[in-house]
DNA sequence: GCGTTTGTACTGACCGGTCAGTTTGATTAC
DNA sequence: GTAATCAAACTGACCGGTCAGTACAAACGC
């Protein structure tokens, strides 16, 4: 009987989940393969670095979120558009919270060995709202503009998350929608 | 001529400083001390242990926030208080970058020593901004509703301190208040 | 007035422990 | 038979925290 992770992804899964809740330094490679069922040597193997598995993280979290992010929108314009891409952020903060929790700590941070890598999150996610804006709203200001949709979005999925997982999604949904698309 | 400022409040600031860029665990307290000026062994006299240091940060940085986001708001309601509060919080974000950094990176995370502590920024800030909501539009949920506000303000605001620094605070409160308060 | 004591702030060498990464040699799976 | 994995020991750097000692000024005794 074949398990249905390969080592590589027992070894992802383990890691996101334990640098998720205590950041990067914190999270020792021994830590990382107990929790994976793994021996520290594949780890190792299989990445080469701590943090080269870090990166593979970023890169594989920020490839699926933008994707699933531009699916979201297609062929959307204007408030519709805007409600598929929070409703779609949301449904990814709640699908992967780990790698959203991660995102959250790490990416206004400088100076680090991965900026490279986390930077594309900020910017490849912030670009899909940001081409929003300008399609639909052209005498707004796309980037900051972007960023108040994204950091509203953000914010109120992790509140969700973390303080009050008892709501629905649909509850936070209109929270959000109704604070950006309803005049107060 | 005496020291502007006390050994203690050296320390604080070098340690907000690191902490912001690098994390908690990733800043050692030699590097603490040396950026401070001041022996190793200052921190521990000061503040008794790392961990002690870093509470004494959030304990000052949410008390002075907080205490200037009720100030901006006082006899204001509805669109005017969301205004003011968008807008200290902006000035807050842009006078003490450090300890919004800090914040953005912790408050989401759990089972930390300083949980109690950082809890606190969370549940005072979000207060402010959902006494608002519950005074002047009393339909909306109250809760997750201040976290968008927050979430919006506060992402926007690093944005533009980490990668808009040539922008006015003006137009950054523009963008908010445009997103927020004029249906899309 | 002046030696002594006391309290406080600060210092930096040092210690025990932890961590990333390496090495080795055996074991498994295709 | 070879690529992947395992277990375990090891290395060298680094880190949080300790502690014996220094500096110095105020308080005290005479």
């Amino acid at each position: 009987m074949s398990d249905t992770f390969t080592t590589r992804e027992l070894i992802q899964r383990a890691a996101i989940s334990l640098i998720a809740d205590r950041g990067f330094t914190a999270t020792s490679v021994d830590d990382i393969a107990t929790a994976a069922g793994v021996a520290k040597g594949s780890v190792f193997y299989n990445f080469g670095s701590k943090t080269a598995l870090f990166e593979s993280l970023i890169d594989d979290g920020v490839e699926r979120l933008t994707t699933s992010l531009r699916t979201a929108r297609e062929g959307l314009t204007g408030r519709r558009a805007v409600g598929a891409l929070v409703h779609e952020l949301l449904e990814q903060i709640h699908t992967h919270p780990d790698f959203a929790k991660l995102m959250t700590a790490e990416v206004f941070r400088t100076g680090r060995e991965w900026e490279e890598s986390i930077r594309q999150v900020r910017d490849r996610s912030f670009a899909v709202f940001a081409e929003v804006v300008a399609e639909s709203w052209p005498q707004r200001d796309p980037s900051l503009t972007a960023a108040t949709l994204f950091g509203a979005t953000l914010v109120a999925g992790l509140e969700w998350l973390a303080f009050q997982p008892e709501r629905s999604i649909v509850e936070v949904r209109r929270a959000v929608l109704s604070t950006i698309l309803d005049p107060l």
